[in-house]
Parts: C-alpha cells; sequence; structure tokens
DNA sequence: ACAAAAGTGTTCTGCCTACACCCATGT
DNA sequence: ACATGGGTGTAGGCAGAACACTTTTGT
C-alpha cells in the first residue's frame, strides 16, 4: 500500500460492504447444475442468485463463504470445512448492487451428487435448489457474469488439475471421472485413451482393492478408485478443440 | 448474494476499507524486477510496499489501480490507461493491516524496461524504485505473500499465454524475446526450438519487414518483430521442468 | 582469424489419436 | 444369444528435445 494510506478516516466515506458469493458446481444425471438460492426480499425478489453473504468484521472472505455457505445449504460443517474452495475473482464495479456499494469475492467450489441434496435442509436451506447452469437464465446482480466466469474457469481448470475428482463420490469408476469431464467440456472422449492418460498421471487416482460396481445395471463391473494426491496435470489432459486449429 | 443481505445496515460494523495493491513487474538488465515504494509513515515506515492505495467510493478496483499507479510513479496516463491488469486475487485476512479492517484487491501489471525509468517522476514517484524480485525481502503488510503470489502466477502466465511480449519493447529481437522467459523462469531455453515455437504460434509476433537490429554490438544483426493479435497460447510453451517426470 | 549472436536443418523420442479387439454381466 | 459397458493392444502422426551446422557482424 501507499502512502495514501496514512491519515485514511475509516468513516469518511460511504462505507463498503463486502460480501463473499460462490459458485458451488456438481454433475448430475449428465448435467452441469449450479446450486441457487431464491431471493425473498427486493432488490430482485424472486429472482435466482448465487449464495453468499457479508463477510464479518473477524472473517475472512474463504471463512464468511464457508459460514454462508454452510447456513444457506444445511450442509454438515465438515463436510464443508473439508470442501475445496477457490477464489474466483472480485467484482467490484460501483453500481453492481442498488442498495449501497458492496464489493464481492467470487468462489468456486466443485461437490460430487450429494445423497442427500442440500436444499431439502431446513432454514435458510429451504430456497436452495441445484439448477442446470445451462437453465440459470436471468439472475440478480451480476451474478450471472460471476457463473459464466466460474463456469469457464472449472472447464479450464480440469485440463490442468486433478480437481474432476472432487465431483466424484469418494470411490468412483473411471467411466464416472469421465463423464465429469464430457459433462463439464460438452464433448465425448475416447474411453482407452481417457483410461491410460488417468492411470498414468501418479497420484491422480488410486485403485482400491478388490472393489468394483455394476454400473447402470449391464455389462461388466468397473473397478473402483479414489482421489490420489496428486492436484496438478502434467502433463495436461486437453479438450478434444484445445490444441487443434 | 442471500437473503442475508436483506435489512443489512451499511453503517453497523466498523467499515471494511477496500484497497487495490499493483504487483508491476519488468524485466531488466537479466533479472525480473518489481516496482516497489518506500513507506514514509508508520506503520511499517521506512519499509518496502507494493504501490496501491484505497478504491474510492465511485471506482472500481480496477480504476482504482490504474490511478494509484499512476499517481505513484508519473507514468503517463496513456501508457497506463492501455496496460494489460489482471487481476490476482484479494487479500482479506482480518489483521493484515494493523490500523483497520482493509481488503486489498491484487493486481499484476508488466511493463517494459521503461526508457525514463518510472522512479524519476515527481510527487509521490519520488520513493518509487525498481527492485530486482530476488532482493525484495521483507516487505510491508502481507505484501511479500502478494508479491510471491504474483510471481509464481506470471511464471505460469508465460506458458499458456502470448504475455511476454508486454515485457518488451514495441520493436523486439525474437532473442529479448527468449531473455524474458529466460528470466522470468530462471532457466535457459533452446535457442532453435524456441524461435520455431513462437514463430509457429499464428499471432503471436509479426515481422517488421525491413528492420534489424545489431544486439550487443557483436553478432549478426537479429529480425525486428512486434507483439500480434493473440493472446493465447495453443498448445503451450511449457517450462523445461513443466512436463519431466 | 576469431568470437559472438542470429538463423536453418535433421534426427529421435514420446505422447496422443484412432480404432480394432477381448471380457464380464444382465436380459 | 446379444446388448451394454469395462478394459487391452497397436499402428500412425505430429510436436518437442537435442544438437550439428551456416551466416553475419565486431574486434
Amino acid at each position: 500500500m501507499s502512502d495514501g494510506y496514512d491519515g485514511y478516516d475509516p468513516h469518511a466515506y460511504e462505507p463498503f460492504a463486502v460480501a463473499a458469493d460462490l459458485a458451488v458446481f456438481t454433475v448430475r444425471s449428465g448435467s452441469l447444475h449450479v446450486l441457487l438460492i431464491r431471493r425473498g426480499q427486493e432488490p430482485y425478489a424472486g429472482a435466482w442468485a448465487l449464495p453468499g453473504g457479508f463477510v464479518l468484521p473477524r472473517e475472512s472472505a474463504e471463512t464468511a463463504a464457508r459460514r454462508e455457505l454452510a447456513e444457506e445449504t444445511g450442509l454438515a460443517d465438515e463436510v464443508v470445512a473439508a470442501l475445496h474452495l477457490e477464489q474466483l475473482r472480485t467484482y467490484s464495479e460501483p453500481d453492481r448492487d442498488p442498495r449501497m456499494r458492496i464489493v464481492s469475492v467470487a468462489f468456486t467450489a466443485l461437490v460430487p451428487d450429494l445423497p442427500e441434496p442440500a436444499p431439502d435442509g431446513g432454514g435458510d436451506a429451504a430456497h436452495a435448489r441445484w439448477v442446470p447452469v445451462a437453465d440459470a437464465g436471468e439472475l440478480a446482480f451480476d451474478h450471472a457474469a460471476i457463473l459464466a466466469d466460474a463456469r469457464s474457469r472449472i472447464g479450464a481448470k480440469l485440463e490442468y488439475t486433478c480437481l474432476a475428482t472432487a465431483f466424484c463420490p469418494p470411490e468412483f469408476t473411471l467411466g464416472e471421472l469421465q463423464a465429469v469431464y464430457e459433462t463439464v467440456w460438452s464433448t465425448p472422449l475416447d474411453r482407452p485413451n481417457f483410461r491410460r492418460k488417468v492411470l498414468a498421471t501418479p497420484g491422480f487416482v488410486e485403485a482400491v482393492p478388490g472393489a468394483a460396481r455394476l454400473t447402470g445395471g449391464r455389462g461388466k463391473p468397473a473397478a473402483l478408485y479414489k482421489a490420489g494426491p496428486a492436484t496438478a496435470l502434467h502433463p495436461p489432459l486437453l479438450r478434444p478443440e484445445g490444441h487443434r486449429r
């Protein structure tokens, strides 16, 4: 910070509020879904919005994001605490909220398709729903832009990180993992090559010895894997169009 | 934002201040430099810090970053307006500033080695200096962490974007461009392969017909190029260690 | 003549693509 | 038996790594 900081009076200006908003994604029945909240009051009453809320005086933005997520979705605290949250970007246009000056730090999170879907929780969670991103349409404030940024970020992240496993349950088949990629990228992938690529990357997935699962009833039972310790994917797993001219 | 936003009183809490801080890099005499400001007052009087300052009530964080950069470095307004600014991340730990709650949106910028170095400007610019990042050491507040994040970000960005040209003057040789990569990555690169890779990427650089420059006095004069319209680099130009196991 | 820097050519390796093929299970 | 999904093998192509070599300048 510059010398311009010194002598600043915190109360001289109309204060800023700082918020944390979340774009929480899951893959469910073949399409990418995002967690949205139905707004109860003006402005944008009745509109859908990303979950989020104000950063409290003794919180960091990330702590606030976790707290709001737990409050609004009824997810268990341990689940929320273990969640991989990633800062997306901060939105600070002066008129992004009609009421007052709000600077919002946006986060992205990826969760598996939860057995008890979040919206069934009590309290604030009553207005939370999983919505296919394709159907999200208009959202309150600038949340449609945040959602678009988050969407494109996770598409890119799948290329060079191991984050795709965050969309899967603790144990999953390679077919399920491939479906995550295909859903997020909206592109079919070659199964043999996908398989080799994933298994050739040390620490991406680890075999669960002896375990197998019948997928969809038909077909050969698939071996089960769990997420490995690796986070980066070298060399990357590129989208089919990614390296074509 | 959630329903938690409604009924919020802007004055109910100790207000937040929002700041924009900048990590401005340049390549100069074979090493990566960052623009730092010597603080005149407490806290951290006499310490080095990243340039930056408060976001004003009607500004976005990015606008504030440009304004502060112009004020503190004496760079021409056109130069600052044309600068490629990229949002790095927002730092919001409650105690990052001992005086009050300050949430800081950090930006990164890359500039060529300026003919008239920024620090020579008048006014606030008097305390600005280019410092080799290796010599930056301890900085005020959490700026050392911001600098480290910015450093690693630009290293990664060079791999898959055309940003390296931002470090070069309007016309440059491929040797100079390669020196940028080698300086930022601290790795020697193979000249023939680098050259082919850059020229094979459409829109990365464009030849300036007929022009040539003697570099260092000795050796064959090098052809000149200017930055092309491309921004992405597909496929990426990976660091030597990047895809080795 | 020699050093230094630009620029060209060539070989080798390894990954990625593609597609053909076998295996196990339910109906 | 056959459909369905899991899993293995293999040939071709393309890009990058490594390095030998030529060209043009200053001393």
